[in-house]
RNA sequence: GGGCGAAUAGCUCAGCUGGUUCAGAGCGCCUGCCUUACACGCAGGAUGUCGGGGGUUCGAAUCCCUCUUCGCCCACCA
């Protein structure tokens, strides 16, 4: 104790120095607080986009993932929980794009070198903001080995990667139809495309057969693909269409001749029964072109225009102002059949919503069934554990039908594709190389590098190992995989967490992790995912200033429950965030009032040193606040071992308020007061409990536990709690008989602050109560805790016995003791016979609702025994309540 | 089109293996208190057909079926 506290806590003044006083003395290294013991405890934290602003998915994300390591971290592991951030291909490349736009410019005018050199610039300008970010809310990671994944490490094990996976044939380079975003000119792999249901349209359009005999009706959602139509199919069982298979249709607008063709991928039944083919736009079309080996008319720019390859009318048009005029030109030449309304999902871009263009190119893949057949194993055989479970689902489905992936993006900010081609006559070898080529392996002649660069996440799903040094074998990567936990949301299964497990398995020949813990997301009242375009977000940096770090760790955590979403109004974070923060200010002032008077230090509670206290210098209240704090003890650390952590808060908070808070530290202080006998006994045992509360809640909330912790008496100025041991449950604490008995002493004060606010009885005026025990263990327990009583139920006297007066309020306690309080005119003799009649009827209710229950034969035989004898002891205690009662009525004289 | 989840107090949600947390917590609301740790507090209180219907069982908020509403994920019927 060096300066008094203020009555009231002020996060923001304490937070960030706190932090600071951890970082300095490196304790979120696991070499500086455990060194070389301690089994390791691993959790990689998903990499925020570097360029990133903390927004509460992240607030919520790496609170759990701070609770989880600073949990391990005390329990004497190894914690490591590993930071960095992802250089984000697109979504980075799109930021400093928009920068340029601000100044008229586009990347192009900058050429790669010089964009690529500006990127540089927004990152290290930026770079560090996030990171920062996650500081202030109380992140313990160890920054000392942040990566970013261009950093040079990571550069080489992406290389590698590559090169192995093509020398193992799982890279391939293939002419096939992907994803296009026309707006961020790259391809896009499956998992980047969102699909949403869009109403749209379904334009039945007639193809006249090229001898004018007729037309054949196709249906299409895209009619200005029309443009690049190549065949038009049907299924080959097709009775009405048969006798075209074969013959040639001449497509509109266009005037090509072009076949009719049977194949087995039409359904009869959707549409007209016939397809237009459109080989260069729609991958079904693709296949069948394939089948039937007919050509590809690419119709469409990288931009979604129309291209040179369509009739000049059209060159140049938008493809939804194409389709505009398409449609206007098929309408006046009479060959719109009809249209009808059509909701269909369209796939969109993920980083620009932009409507994906499928398109025809050549792109990079990665061959996936390989890969992915262990990575369903490790789930089949319950090597991974998924929490909650049914997210296992999700994963395995997604494996089982996995698709190749599609990793080059024709970007410019990412790791550049590691392929060089030679273009000399004759040569032409294509060389894949760990190392930059600047001459062709073959010929010797000049080489180009491939101009794309990969996917994201082809450097993402290295991290478990890249990040600790792969390919070299390092001393980390030794120590720490695999790792254990992955905390992630369940949209990044199959982004990430998937990918990681696949990379895994093959470059290291093992798991990565072995529990992946999938939180919900973070919405608002109307279950709307928080955007930025919604503008329903809450900050997080704003919640840290006005409630402090502790109060929105808890509220996050409090408010989610295993695998659901948490709801936050952004409308009054008052409602959210004052919990907490109230919280803290509860604990705050707890701690004003123990270290206020804990003189020195205190004696310990347990143990084998002389000064310890001994049990029989125990009251009732030290035993139950002792076993009661074990109990949380007990219950928390199961629950954040179960990854329950609003259990565990709960359990936390409901012992620090309601129990040490309302009953321990009231009934205890006259016995802190001065000199009184037995206050060593008091001081020992307060600021044990509290000591032990603060140590479980830690986790949870870092900064206040830490703040208060470390002001304990005798507490060297080296010490910090997030580094102090865990603590476990202990046999000896365990009480019941002063759990039940102290419950009875916390039943009477509550009956008779009960019946005085019944009566108005004036805060300030002391009364009497006469209590008249049910048993001899109900008779000592409240001789024993007499004074606790009087005290806090404000009373003149307390009588155990019989009561000769009649006139005052009743209660029963449950287990059948009668508590009477004369209060002569004070009562209303009515209100009072109606107060208990209520009671009695109440009781009469469950009597007899009990004893039918217990009249049931088939209860009483079918019924475990230990239910049937519980539920008898039940019946009687209703009854003898009901009888004192009772008796209580006719005293009064109550008809 | 397939799969999954949710529905409990005005709001946000606990309630895990059917019976001792069984109808709960916090916020909000009502009444009274500036009781020297805390008014970001203390004490006392009101509020529920546990979404509807059916079933299983001695017993259902809890298990099964069904309906309704909401949400999410997956899907190449153009």
């Amino acid at each position: 104790m060096t300066q008094p506290l203020a009555p009231q806590y002020n996060p923001s003044s304490i937070e960030s120095e706190l932090y600071r006083w951890w970082t300095d003395r490196g304790l979120f290294s696991p070499e500086s607080h455990a060194p070389g013991s301690g089994e390791p405890y691993v959790i990689m934290m998903p990499p925020p986009n570097v360029t990133a602003v903390l927004h509460m998915g992240h607030g919520l994300n790496n609170t759990i993932q701070d609770v989880l390591i600073r949990f391990e971290r005390m329990r004497g592991r190894r914690a490591l929980w590993l930071p960095g951030t992802d250089h984000a291909g697109i979504a980075t490349q799109n930021v400093v794009e928009r920068e340029l736009a601000q100044e008229g410019l586009t990347r192009f005018d900058l050429g790669r070198d010089a964009f690529v050199e500006r990127v540089w610039a927004h990152v290290r300008a930026t770079g560090s903001a996030i990171i920062e970010q996650l500081k202030s809310i109380g992140s313990s990671a160890d920054w000392s080995r942040t990566y970013f994944t261009l950093d040079e490490g990571l550069s080489r094990a992406v290389r590698e990667t590559f090169v192995r996976l093509y020398e193992e044939g799982l890279v391939y380079r293939g002419h096939y139809i992907i994803n296009w975003c026309p707006r961020c000119l790259t391809a896009l792999s499956n998992e980047e495309v969102e699909k949403d249901e869009v109403d749209g349209h379904l334009w039945h359009l007639r193809y006249p057969l090229a001898d004018w005999s007729g037309y054949l009706t196709v249906a299409t959602t895209r009619p200005e693909t029309m443009l690049g139509d190549t065949a038009v199919a049907v299924h080959p069982d097709d009775e009405r269409y048969r006798h075209l298979v074969g013959r040639e249709v001449r497509l509109p607008l266009v005037q090509r001749l072009i076949p009719i063709i049977a194949d087995a991928a039409v359904d009869p039944a959707f549409g007209s029964g016939a397809v237009k083919i459109t080989p260069a736009h729609d991958p079904n079309d693709f296949e069948i072109a394939r089948r039937h080996q007919l050509p590809s008319i690419d119709v469409m720019t990288p931009e979604a225009r129309i291209s040179l390859a369509a009739p000049a009318r059209f060159q140049g048009l938008d493809r939804f102002e194409a389709r505009r005029q398409v449609v206007a030109e098929l309408e006046k030449a009479g060959l719109v059949e009809r249209i009808e309304d059509h909701r269909h999902a369209v796939g969109h871009c993920y980083r620009c919503d932009t409507v994906v263009e499928p398109r025809l190119s050549d792109q990079w893949f990665v061959r996936m069934e390989p890969l992915a057949r262990p990575a369903l194993a490790a789930y089949r055989d319950g090597t991974l554990r998924f929490v909650p479970e049914r997210r296992g689902d999700d994963y395995a489905g997604w494996l089982e039908g996995i698709r190749d992936w599609c990793i080059s993006r024709q970007l410019w900010w990412g790791h550049r594709i590691p392929v060089w081609y030679c273009d000399a006559a004759g040569c032409g070898k294509v060389s894949v190389s760990r190392n930059d080529l600047s001459t062709c392996p073959g010929c010797g002649g000049p080489v180009r590098q491939d101009e794309d660069v990969l996917d994201t996440w082809f450097s993402s799903w290295l991290v478990p190992f890249s990040s600790l040094g792969w390919p070299e074998t390092t001393p980390d990567l030794e120590t720490y995989y695999p790792g254990h936990t992955m905390v992630s949301a369940p949209e990044i299964i199959f982004f990430w967490v998937a990918r990681m497990i696949m990379s895994g398995l093959h470059f290291m020949g093992g798991v990565p992790y072995t529990d992946i813990y999938l939180h919900g997301t973070v919405r608002d009242t109307q279950h709307r995912k928080m955007s930025k375009s919604l503008g329903n977000g809450i900050d997080p940096l704003e919640v840290v200033r006005r409630y402090g770090a502790d109060a929105l760790r808890y509220s996050l955590v409090s408010g989610m429950s295993v695998g659901t979403d948490v709801i936050l109004d952004p409308n009054d974070l008052e409602a959210s965030f004052a919990p907490g923060r109230n919280f803290a200010n509860k604990l705050w002032n707890a701690a004003r009032f123990i270290l206020s008077n804990l003189t020195g230090a205190t004696r310990p509670l347990a143990g084998q040193r002389g000064n310890s206290v001994r049990r029989s210098e125990l009251t009732l209240a030290d035993r139950w606040i002792i076993a009661r704090c074990d109990a949380t003890v007990a219950e928390a650390t199961e629950a954040y071992e179960r990854f329950r952590l609003n259990d565990a808060a709960a359990a936390v908070y409901r012992f620090i308020w309601s129990d040490l808070a309302d009953w321990y530290i009231e009934q205890v202080k006259p016995r802190l007061y001065g000199d009184q006998p037995g206050g060593d006994v008091a001081r020992a045992v307060v600021a044990q409990t509290f000591d032990v509360a603060l140590r479980l809640l830690h986790p949870v909330m870092p900064f206040i536990t830490e703040a208060l912790w470390r002001r304990f008496p005798g507490r060297p100025e080296s010490a910090s709690i997030s580094v102090a041991p865990w603590p476990r449950p202990d046999q000896r604490a365990r009480d019941p008989e002063a759990i039940r008995d102290f419950g009875l002493v916390q039943e009477l004060v509550g009956a008779i602050r009960a019946i005085r606010a019944e009566y108005g009885v004036q805060p300030g005026q002391t009364i009497r109560a006469v209590v008249t025990p049910e048993s001899t263990v109900t008779a000592a327990a409240l001789e024993h805790e007499r004074a606790t009583v009087i005290r806090l139920a404000k009373l003149s006297a307390l009588t155990l016995g019989e009561s000769r007066e009649r006139v005052g309020g009743h209660a029963v306690l449950s287990d059948g003791t009668a508590v009477f309080v004369p209060l002569g005119d004070a009562i209303d003799v009515g209100r009072e016979c109606g107060r208990l009649g209520t009671e009695v009827d109440r009781l009469a209710r469950l009597v007899e609702s009990q004893e039918k229950k217990l009249g049931n034969d088939q209860f009483v035989a079918r019924a475990p025994s230990d239910v049937v004898e519980r539920e008898r002891q039940k019946l009687t205690t209703w009854r003898d309540q009901q009888l004192v009662l009772v008796k209580k009525r006719e005293l009064l004289g109550c008809v």
